[in-house]
DNA sequence: AATCCTGGAGTTTTT
DNA sequence: CTCCAGGATT
């Protein structure tokens, strides 16, 4: 009777297709669901389901995102949804966690010490370009793309043997070879980076029966979301785990795929029906967030591009009203526009600032409409810009505490070895240097030798080995009982706070950096509080903590600014996700939506489909905005309006600033092209 | 170490 | 044009 009940709230407020998701565990799962179709809530559910009515222990499941943000989110709604305490243990993580978990577990076997370092792109970026300057025969500014082929080999899973084998060209080759270099340079200073934490746990899989069986009994349902995005790497990951069992369901939506630039791979969606050939496929079309009138738009123009699994969204959310193109004058004018149309509207229709979102294919065009929407005080929040991780302060203290838990990390070494000053030079740290790859040892470690004294003059050597007794010491400490105390007393050691005073260009800004370390501080000392509890080896919680800061994960962000009344300024790419009550879509012009490296590279459908993204984040309203001219390097021209507008239901949608009667024209025929239009009118 | 100069590019970004 | 990185200059 309890169970019934139980199972009636578990299901209930779910449509047919929604609940036909949830309750299939017969098998592997692929949820094809639309935007705004509710896929969270079939995710979060078929967990709740998993544990109450399958009496699946909660420890035995995992759900996989992408983002912090999206994992926090997830873990919050299903354990709201599992009764009690049943859905202790569950995970819920991002891939690179669950990587990190699995290395961590593991390490021993893979031949790393505790408390590895994690090398995000900056430390990667920064150790290529030491090992290229050593080679000598690439220049500098290959360095990126030198990344990222190195980073497109690991996510296809190809090795430096293979990738050297597979080399096409001279140039290719020597990517290889400093490939190779990179990845010994990592195992060195005891370090991964971002591409490994997949990398090495599928190629642990690969060799490891034993590890993998032991895996795959821990984990014994796992869900996907966003699996459009996975890369190859990623879907390896999810296939070794799986294995045999089927026991897997996957949400995504090919359509909202935009991520193939930086090696996601939609094309996993068709590959899973190969690889599972009993694959149950359940599409969600009913969508809970927009008019009819924004999904026929978004219906229209995605049905231009091709595709395996057929989808078209609806809703009963009434007609709505048409979509607008507004076409301006200039740049300057779009931006006025956009700004006054926000003003107007939230007086004569009582909306809030927040209502609105104003979406933009590249950051740059966020410039302008900052200006406007200052002029005119609107309260506006700009998502993205510079990340936390990226201040210095928090790069500074962040290589401080790589240090502690690992001191072969050379990279922390070298950023923090003169911040704040030790009077440490630059010929000192050439002599170390030299001295540790002769010896194949990492710095900290090669101020122990006494080989040193020959090298380096005495009283630069007195400077080295104190600070290296004194990081001794800090790690020490750091061991404890209060290991953030010790974190605390370090920083008032090197008097950190005096430091950002003397390097900050006001003393406000000093304390505002400040608070920035404190913060962190702060998340360290909660992430120790919270794992403190779980029955985990206890030797490696700071490890563990500082581990998952490097991933940004336990920053919980606090909640005050999303409440304050202000426009959204985003990215199309940020605003994947999101929705918002009125939405712009600024600059819809060639060559800049499709961007015009897209167009040269012939990559338009992604473009499509970063406009479908856009188009189906508007809830009640959806207004386009097009500049006749435009300031591109340094001088104006004339712009052409973006071929996606061609593709627009002529029916929904009201032209204005084309020219009076072909709008008129255009509305009652419904039948013209907007670049004939546009051809008679300029 | 701080500042100036020059040249080249000019999308999207999370972990 | 405008912003960066990198190198040269002080």
């Amino acid at each position: 009777m309890l169970a019934h009940l139980l199972k009636a709230a578990t299901v209930t407020q779910l449509n047919p297709r929604q609940k036909e998701a949830v309750l299939y565990i017969d098998g592997p799962c692929l949820v094809l669901a639309g935007a705004g179709s509710g896929k969270t809530s079939v995710i979060t559910r078929k967990i709740a389901y998993l544990i109450e009515q399958c009496d699946m222990p909660a420890r035995h499941i995992a759900a996989l995102t992408f983002t912090n943000k999206a994992a926090r989110e997830m873990k919050e709604r299903a354990s709201k949804l599992v009764k009690g305490s049943a859905s202790k243990g569950l995970t819920v993580s991002t891939f690179h966690n669950l990587g990190l978990n699995i290395i961590r577990r593991e390490h021993k076997s893979l031949g790393f010490k505790p408390g590895f370092s994690i090398f995000d792109s900056e430390d990667a970026r920064s150790l290529l370009k030491e090992l290229m300057l050593k080679e000598g025969d690439l220049d500098n500014d290959h360095i990126d793309l030198v990344q990222n082929q190195i980073s497109n080999w690991k996510n296809d899973l190809v090795n430096p043997a293979r990738a050297l084998s597979m080399a096409q060209s001279p140039g290719e080759q020597t990517i290889a070879i400093i490939y190779q270099r990179y990845n010994q340079a990592l195992r060195a200073y005891n370090a991964v980076d971002f591409d490994d934490l997949i990398l090495i746990p599928v190629e642990l899989f690969q060799t490891n029966a034993e590890v993998l069986a032991r895996w795959q009994r821990k984990i014994r349902y796992l869900l996907v979301d966003e699996y459009q995005d996975t890369n190859s790497s990623q879907y390896l990951l999810v296939q070794l785990i799986v294995g045999n069992r089927g026991a897997l369901t996957v949400v995504g939506d090919d359509d909202q795929s935009i991520y193939a630039w930086r090696g996601a791979r939609p094309e996993n969606m068709s590959l899973l029906k190969q690889d599972y050939p009993s694959l149950r496929v359940i599409k969600l079309e009913q969508n809970y967030r927009s008019t009819s009138r924004i999904l026929r738009v978004a219906n229209h123009l995605i049905a231009n591009n091709p595709h395996e699994f057929d989808k078209a969204l609806w809703s009963e959310m009434g007609l709505g009203d048409p979509i607008r193109v507004i076409r301006c004058k200039n740049e300057e004018a779009e931006a006025e526009r956009v700004a006054t149309e926000i003003i107007t509207q939230r007086l004569q229709k009582q909306y809030k600032f927040r209502d609105f979102a104003v979406l933009y294919r590249g950051n740059h065009q966020a410039r302008l409409l900052e200006m406007k929407l200052q002029h005119h005080q609107i309260p506006y929040k700009m998502s993205g810009g510079s990340s936390f991780f990226a201040k210095t302060e928090i790069k500074d203290v962040m290589a401080y505490l790589r240090l502690i838990v690992n001191p072969d990390d050379d990279n922390a070494f070298l950023r923090i070895i003169n911040t704040p000053r030790r009077q440490i030079g630059t010929s000192t740290l050439e002599a170390l240097g030299g001295y540790a790859s002769e010896r194949e040892i990492s710095l900290f470690a090669a101020l122990d030798e006494l080989g040193l004294q020959s090298r380096i003059p005495e009283k630069n050597l007195e400077r080295l080995q104190r600070f290296a007794h004194w990081v001794k010491q800090v790690t020490q400490n750091s061991r404890g009982e209060k290991p953030v105390d010790a974190i605390r007393e370090m920083l008032s050691d090197i008097d950190y706070e005096g430091w950002l005073h003397q390097n900050s260009a006001s003393s406000k800004a000093a304390e505002k950096r400040l608070e920035n370390v404190f913060y962190l501080i702060e998340s360290l000392q909660k992430s120790l509080d919270k794992t403190a509890n779980d029955d985990e080896d206890e030797e490696s919680r700071i490890e563990d903590a500082i581990a998952k800061l490097v991933l940004r994960d336990l920053m919980e962000r606090q909640e005050e600014e999303d409440l304050s009344d202000q426009v959204q300024l985003m990215t199309l790419h940020a605003s994947k996700g999101l929705e918002f009550p009125h939405v712009f879509m600024v600059g819809m012009e060639e060559d800049l939506l499709p961007h015009r490296n897209s167009i040269e590279d012939n990559n338009i459908e992604e473009e499509r489909r970063l406009t479908y993204v856009g188009i189906t984040r508007a809830q009640r309203t959806l207004s386009m905005t097009l500049a006749g001219k435009r300031k591109q390097f340094g001088e104006m021209s004339e712009t052409t309006p973006s071929r996606f507008l061609d593709e627009l239901p002529k029916e929904d949608v009201e032209w204005e600033g084309f020219g009076e009667q072909s709008a008129e024209k255009n509305l009652a025929k419904g039948e013209e092209t907007l670049s004939s239009l546009l051809n008679l009118f300029d």
